[in-house]
DNA sequence: GATGAATGAGTCTTCATTCAT
DNA sequence: TATGAATGAAGACTCATTCAT
C-alpha cells in the first residue's frame, strides 16, 4: 500500500560490517530498525524489507528471529518498554527531600526517560496503532502510564500528607500534569518534524515552567492569604 | 495488509431498489465513513471498500467523488477541520468578563469544539499520519493549533495587562495548558477505547480541575503573601 | 487498464448542438467516434465513455444503440466497410481502355478508396485486433481483401489475354502489388504519426512509381529483346 | 477488459519442488511469453498474470524483473529487436556479386530475419501499439525500418552506379519493395491465422516472384529496345 | 544460519454495463 | 429518449511469508 508522498529509495544496506556480527545482537538491531520505521511511517505502511535493510540483513533473516510482522511489533513494544520502567520512581520514594524537589525529579526524570529516549517514539506509535493492537495499548497503559502515574501520585500524596501541598484531587492532577510531557514526546515524532523548528520549545524551559506552575497550584491555602 | 483478525462480513444490502441517486449527499457520507475508519485503523490499514460499505455504497462509487485514497484523505482533513475553526475565539475577544471567566470559556469551548466533536478523532489521525502526510500536518498546525494557541495567549495577555494574572511566559504556558485537553482528545481515540473505562476521567471534573490549577498558577504575586 | 503515456483529458463534449440532433444520425455519429478512437488507441484501450463524449452524447445513450462494446465494434466494421466495397471494380471491368490504364485506375482507385478514407484506419485496426476478433478478420478478408484482389487479378488476366502483359503468376502478383498501398494505409495510422513527416512519401509520387515498376514488370518478353 | 470468451484455465503446476531458483533465465522467459501474448492479444488485452503463467511463474515473480507492464513492454521491444539488427547488410555491402544477386540476398535475408523470426510478431505489435507508445514506434523506425531501408537503397544505388540497373527513384522504390515482405510478416500474425490457410502463399514462391518483378522493373532501358 | 527468489492473497483503481431519474 | 450515478468484476501492483540454495 503505497503511501504516496514518500518516495522509497532503497534504504542503503549498512556498509560492510567492521566485525562479523554476532548473532546475539541481531534481534536488538532488528528491533531498533523496526522501531525507527514503525514510528515514522506507522505499522501498516512499513515494509519488512525496509526494516531488514535498515538493520543490514536480508528479508529472510528477519524471519529467523521473529515469526511475523506482528510478532516483531509486539516484541518491539515489550522489549523497548520493559527495561525503561524498572527502576524509575524507586529513588524518589525513599528520598527525604522536599516534595517540590521530588516533583522536579519526577518531571525531569520523565523527560529523560521519555522525551529523550525511544519511549517517545513508542508512545507516538502506540497512540497511532492502539486500536489495531489493543493488547499493546493495554500493555502500555499497564506498564508505562499507570506506573508513571503512581510515581507522581505518590509524590503528591506525600506532599499533601506532609503539609507541603494543599489537598487536591490527585487522580485528576496526575492526568493533567503528565499530559504536557507526554504530548510533547508524541508531538516530537509527528507534527513537530513537519513544521518550522521555532515552534518547538526548549525542553528545559518547558519543564521549568511546568514545574513552577504546578508548584503554585499546589501551594497551601494559607500561603495565599 | 491484514491487521490481525478483523472479520469483514459483507454488509447485507437493503432489497428494494438496487440503489438510489444521491449525488449531493454522497461526498459527505463518504467523508464521514472515511473519518471513522481512518481514525480507528489508520490510513494504510483502512480499505477503501470498507469505507464505501460503511457509507452504504460500492467501491466504484467512491471514485465518482474522490480521485484516489489520498485525495479522499486530504478532502477529509480539509473539510472536517475548516468549518470548526471559523468563529472560535471571537466572542471571547470582545467580552468584558473577568479573564478567569474567559479562561473557563476557553477551556470548555475547546473541549466542546474538540473533545466532543470529530476534531478529536482528526487530531489522533493527524498525529498518527503526520509523517506520511506532512502537508496535512502543517495544515493542522496552521489552522487548528496556532489559532487555538492564539485564543489562549490573548486571554493570558489580557489578564496580565489588566493585573488579573501575574506576568508569565505566555508562549510556554499556552503549550502547557493546551496539552491536557489535546491529549485527552487524542487518547479518547487510541488508548482509552482499549482500557477499562474507569481510567477515563469525566471531562467536567477534568476541566474544572485544570481551570482551578491554572488560575492558581496565574494568581498575582501579592495574593500569595 | 491505463495505457500510461497518454494522459486522458476529459474529451470536450461537442459544443451545444446547433440543431436538435435527429436520432437517426446518432448511430452513425457514434460509429464515427468509435472508429477514430479504436484506430488510434486500439479496442481494449478505448473507453466507451470517451467514444460517447466524442459523439457528444452520454455513456448511457450509447447503449440505446449498441448492446455492448463488442457489438459497437462489429457494427463499426460492417457499416464502415460495406458501403466502400460496393461498386469498385465494376467500371473497370467494362472499360475498353488499355490494361495499363486500368492498372492506373485500380491503383489510384484503391488509394482513393483506402488511403484517403476511413478504410485506411479500419485496416490498421483490423490488423491490430484480428486475433481478438477473428470473425472481423474473416469478414475483412472476404469483403475487402478478396474483392480488391479480384479487381487487380481481373485486370492482369485481361492484359495477359490481350497480349498487353506477359504471362505471370497472377495470384502472387496480386499479393505483391496490393501490399505497398495497403501497408502505406496501415502505416499512416500507426508508425507515421509518430515519426518525422519527411519520412512519408507523397501518395502521387508513390503510386506513379508503383505503376511504372509494375508495368515494366509486366512488359511482354518480346519488348525486352 | 474481457476480450470475448477466452477461457483461462489455471495451468496445473508440476508437483515436486514448489519452485526453482532461476534468476538468470527468468527475464528471457518472461519476455518470450510476453512477446507471444502481446502479439496475439495486444498490449492492453494481455494480462500480466497470463504472461507469468505462460513463463511458468507467478504474477509476483514478474515484478522481480520488470517494474511494470510498460517496462516489460519496452524491454521486450528493445531486447527483441537489438540483436536482430546488428549484422544484417554488412556481408552484402562488401560482396563482389552482381547486384541482382545482392537483391536476392536482401529479400531472402529480410525474410529470414523477419518473417521467420519473432521480429514478424514485433512488427505487428508495433504497428498495433504505435499510437500508444510513440517512443517505441520511433525506436522501431530508427532501428529496424531505416537500417533495412539503407541496405536496399545501397544495393539499388550500387546497381545503378554499375550500370546493372536503370536509374530510378530509389527512395520510393525502397518503400515499395520492402512493403510486400513487411506486410506479409505483419499479416502472418493478424489476418492470416484467422483465414483459410490456402490464402497464404508459400514464402519461397512469393519472394522469387517479388525478385523477378523487381529485376524487370530495374532492367536497363537498352535491354528493353 | 543467511539469503533473496518465488509465491499469492490482498488492495487500489478502472471501466463496461445497468438502471433510477 | 437521454442522462449519469451506481455497480462490481477484473487487472495492475505490493508485500508478508515461504523455501530452495
Amino acid at each position: 500500500m503505497p503511501i504516496s508522498p514518500r518516495p522509497r529509495p532503497k534504504p542503503p544496506r549498512a556498509p560492510a560490517p567492521r566485525w562479523e556480527r554476532r548473532k546475539e545482537s541481531r534481534p536488538a538491531e532488528l528491533i531498533e530498525a523496526a522501531l525507527e520505521l514503525f514510528v515514522e511511517r506507522g505499522y501498516a505502511a512499513t515494509r519488512l524489507e525496509d526494516i531488514a535493510a535498515h538493520a543490514g540483513v536480508s528479508k529472510g533473516t528477519l524471519y529467523l528471529y521473529f515469526a511475523s510482522k506482528e510478532e516483531l511489533f509486539k516484541a518491539l513494544v515489550r522489549q523497548s518498554i520493559v527495561p525503561l520502567i524498572e527502576t524509575f520512581g524507586q529513588g524518589i520514594a525513599q528520598s527525604d527531600a522536599p516534595s517540590s524537589e521530588l516533583l522536579r525529579l519526577c518531571f525531569f526524570g520523565w523527560w529523560s526517560k521519555i522525551g529523550a529516549t525511544r519511549l517517545s517514539g513508542i508512545s507516538k506509535m502506540i497512540v497511532a496503532e492502539a486500536r489495531n493492537f489493543p493488547d499493546m495499548a493495554r500493555f502500555f497503559q499497564k506498564e508505562v502510564v499507570t506506573p508513571g502515574s503512581r510515581v507522581l501520585a505518590a509524590i503528591l500524596e506525600r506532599g499533601i500528607a506532609r503539609g507541603e501541598f494543599r489537598p487536591i484531587d490527585v487522580e485528576v492532577a496526575v492526568n493533567l500534569w503528565m499530559a504536557p510531557i507526554a504530548l510533547k514526546a508524541i508531538w516530537s515524532h509527528s507534527i513537530a518534524p513537519c513544521c518550522a523548528p521555532e515552534l518547538v520549545i526548549d525542553p528545559e524551559r518547558f519543564l521549568n515552567a511546568h514545574l513552577e506552575f504546578v508548584l503554585r497550584a499546589l501551594a497551601p491555602e494559607k500561603a495565599l492569604t
